[in-house]
DNA sequence: GGTTGGATGGGCT
DNA sequence: GCCCATCCAACCA
């Protein structure tokens, strides 16, 4: 397993542009591989590059909270514009997504791991072990490291305290069917969800459905 | 006001 | 792989 390569990489700390949050849904998961979640509290700065990612689909997407338009209190966030912060509980554990699609076109990308980057020792306090290669990966787990909770839902991610800075762009992204999602109809086998190819600090180690690079010329990721 | 079940994680077999 | 902690939103009444 090759790991990203912090030292020879330049992250940047600025808030990725609002338009980047326009994309279409299945875009924005792909592009938001290899950018930086950060999250400031009064404990300090932890970040990570995201290295997993989810897209959930409202209206034709049996998986998502928001299926067929389904509008309470917990979706509501969805149907407003792209860019802002939709959190919600899991069993004791807050999950982060990144709402995507036009306004009142509920539709998200759920963050399922990162690599860790700043902060390192206050994540590792948080979660309460010290093995680097369990602090984030996975959409509690992430959460929990960064300080990432309910008094987050609505946030826009362009400015602190919870932001998104531009990374790099990966080489090789690799796509697969979603985690956890098995009493959801044909949806489970929808190949909705991607993580940076061989990188050891996604959620679970599957083999992919396709392997994806980046085109210059359309300005998207492709098969090979 | 009661019931249900989940976009998880940790522990154990 | 299986078990279950733990809890709230959603839904039904």
């Amino acid at each position: 397993m090759k790991d990203t390569n912090k030292e020879n990489r330049e992250l940047g700390s600025n808030p990725i542009p609002e338009e980047c949050y326009l994309l279409p849904t299945l875009d924005l998961a792909q592009v938001l591989l290899g950018t930086v979640l950060v999250k400031e509290t009064e404990a300090g700065l932890t970040s990570g590059i995201i290295v997993e990612t989810e897209a959930y689909i409202g209206p034709e997407d049996q998986a998502a909270h928001s299926f067929n338009n389904r509008r309470t209190k917990r979706t509501e966030v969805m149907f407003q514009n792209a860019g802002m912060s939709y959190t919600y509980l899991m069993h004791t554990h807050c999950l982060v997504n990144v709402v995507s699609g036009f306004k009142n076109h509920p539709e998200a990308v759920l963050i399922r791991a990162l690599e860790p980057l700043a902060g390192i020792d206050l994540m590792k306090q948080r979660r309460g072990i010290s093995d680097l290669k369990s602090l984030t990966n996975g959409p509690g787990k992430l959460t929990r490291a960064l300080g990432i909770n309910m008094t987050d839902y609505g946030r826009a991610f362009t400015k602190p305290p919870l932001y998104i800075t531009a990374g790099f762009k990966p080489q090789s992204i690799s796509q697969g069917k979603r985690i956890g999602i098995e009493n959801s109809g044909e949806a489970v086998n929808y190949p909705w969800r991607f993580w940076l190819t061989d990188n050891s600090f996604v959620s679970r180690h599957k083999q992919a459905d396709a392997i994806l690079h980046w085109d210059e010329k359309t300005g998207s990721f492709r098969k090979t």
